[in-house]
RNA sequence: GGCGCAUUCGUCUAGAGGCUUAGGACACUUCCCUCUCAAGGAAGAGAUCACCGGUUCGAAUCCGGUAUGCGCUACCA
């Protein structure tokens, strides 16, 4: 019988959640899913100082937005919880206590100044940074003095000094670390809050979380943490360090390059289940070929095993293109329902709101193919929603033509489409295609001219369908205000 | 400075000693389709598998060294 999986997503809620924080929450999710365990969601709010207002709700937000969803946490709760570190003081004080109790951890006075000076003095002589353990074999009088000076105390792990710590990890391997490279670290800060290594392990260890899925940066932090379990007497889950999301510079991905939170590619108008698949492949992939997947297929494909250990650079191209695949496959319904909050938020102020829906069920299909994001909709489809274009008159002109050819071509199109009794796409092209012949143009130059005396563009979607969409009145009126355009330039 | 890890087309990657004249995808180029733009189809260019040694009949794959890069080295996570 084996122990169900337990993962677990441990954000800080110092900002917007990063799409490397999310990967982590991804692959934490799938391993989870992939065997049929359970998905926690714990918020290690300890730094008082970093902390930012909202950001809870950004990762909880950034988290259901694609889809993963949690079975223990904040808003759902479970048997594990307080899921807010801040609301389990107590429980890191008496693992604190019981460790110096134990003999494994001692108070220490230091101040801040003093550690300051020792790093620099330490980094100066070119010797390794790391606390000189003053306070670590005080006496019981030195002790007393201290508190009767009224210093509030940190709680530091002993370090042991000899030895080596290894574990296992899924991706990395056998790590071994000798002991005397680590120094005595904080447990306990002195406004009374863990620091991240002990409200980790009691953590984990308390919500019986089996696999610590996290990412690469916390692999030197593991031995101190192996020596924690130890030192509590808890048997240390299993881990994977994920590899690093990176800049196009190969550094770790940060705000200075540009869009990372998952919050602005939704606002790029990224769809959540292209941006689950992307993220998947970010140091994850099944084989040499398969790229494209669904949830579904994630959960059933996805394992440790196949994660990789170089960090990978986040390719926005390549993010574009699997969006474009995912919008290709909407319905059209899905693609339009998704667009409207776009055209809602980016159409210029003129536009009456509520945009008419049907209306715009009517257009979307004809831009679905041609974007890459819900945020391009908005400028390709312009022209079927505001009343006035503008455009350079010259533009009209069509390779080969002149200003009195195109007029008359204007105007000869503007008489036939009066006449016309129906105005629909394949009537549109049985018109204008032996026009243009009866012109003498090739179509390409009527259907150029056409198409930007009645959209303003030069590059649209069919210009039969695009007319039928827009409707013979609107049509003719901007047909008759090129012909004015062309008239007054010339 | 110390410790750790990594290094396959510009990018994401496949590859776990012979199946590899190193495969796929994005991006790029050309062609086809075509009323423009896309989408789609076809083709192409692009990697002496960081470098140097070694093991082996045989190495991108195993070993050692070098270089480069990245991470950690806080009373931050």
């Amino acid at each position: 019988m084996t122990t169900p999986v337990r993962t677990r997503f441990a954000p800080s809620p110092t900002g917007l959640p990063h799409v490397g924080n999310i990967r982590t929450a991804l692959f934490a999710w799938l391993f989870a899913r992939h065997h049929g365990g359970s998905f926690i969601v714990r918020i290690e709010d300890t730094d008082v100082a970093r902390k930012v207002e909202g950001a809870v709700d950004a990762i909880l937000g950034s988290l259901r937005w694609l889809g993963l969803d949690w079975d223990e946490g904040p808003e759902v709760g479970g048997k594990y919880g307080p899921y807010f570190q801040s609301q389990r003081l107590d429980l890191y004080h008496r693992a604190a206590e019981r460790l110096v109790r134990q003999g494994n951890a001692y108070y220490c006075y230091c101040s801040p100044q003093r550690l300051d000076e020792m790093r620099k003095e330490q980094t100066r002589r070119k010797m390794p940074p790391g606390y000189d353990r003053l306070c670590r074999n005080l006496s019981e009088a030195e002790r007393r003095q201290k508190e009767a000076e009224g210093i509030t105390p940190v709680v530091r792990f002993k370090t042991p000094l000899i030895g080596q710590t290894r574990f296992k990890d899924f991706i990395w391997g056998n790590v071994v670390f000798e002991n005397n490279l680590l120094d005595d670290l904080v447990l306990l800060k002195s406004d009374g809050y863990p620091t991240y290594h002990l409200a980790n392990i009691v953590d984990d260890h308390e919500m019986e979380i089996t696999h610590v899925i996290r990412a690469e940066e916390w692999l030197s932090s593991t031995p101190r943490h192996v020596l924690l379990y130890d030192a509590m007497g808890y048997a240390p889950p299993r881990f994977a360090h994920l590899p690093m999301i990176l800049g196009p510079d190969r550094s770790k991905l940060s705000k200075r390059h540009g869009a990372v939170s998952v919050a602005e590619y939704r606002e790029q108008g990224f769809l959540p289940e292209a941006m689950l698949n992307f993220l998947a492949l970010l140091g994850w992939s099944l084989d040499d070929k398969t790229e494209l997947f669904t949830r579904e297929e994630l959960i059933k494909s996805f394992s440790l095993e196949r994660v990789s250990k170089t960090g990978a650079i986040f390719n926005i191209e390549k993010l574009k293109w699997m969006n474009g695949v995912y919008i290709r496959g909407l319905t059209a319904d899905e693609f339009a329902w998704r667009s409207i909050p776009f055209l809602e938020r980016d159409l210029p102020p003129d536009v009456a709101r509520p945009l008419p829906v049907e209306y715009v069920r009517e257009v979307m299909p004809l831009v679905q193919e041609r974007v890459k994001t819900l945020l391009e909709v908005t400028p390709l489809t312009r022209y079927f929603f505001a009343e006035n274009l503008d455009y350079d008159a010259n533009l009209l002109i069509s390779k080969g033509m002149d200003g009195e050819s195109t007029v008359r071509a204007l105007e000869m199109s503007q008489k036939r489409l009066t006449e016309l009794k129906t105005f629909d796409a394949g009537v549109l092209e049985a018109l204008l295609r032996p026009l243009a012949e009866e012109l003498g143009l090739k179509t390409g130059q009527l259907f150029g001219t056409l198409r930007t005396a009645v959209t303003g563009e030069t590059a649209t979607p069919p210009l039969f369908q695009t007319m039928a969409v827009l409707g013979r009145e609107r049509c003719l009126t901007r047909i008759q205000e090129a012909i004015d355009r062309l008239k007054r330039s010339s």
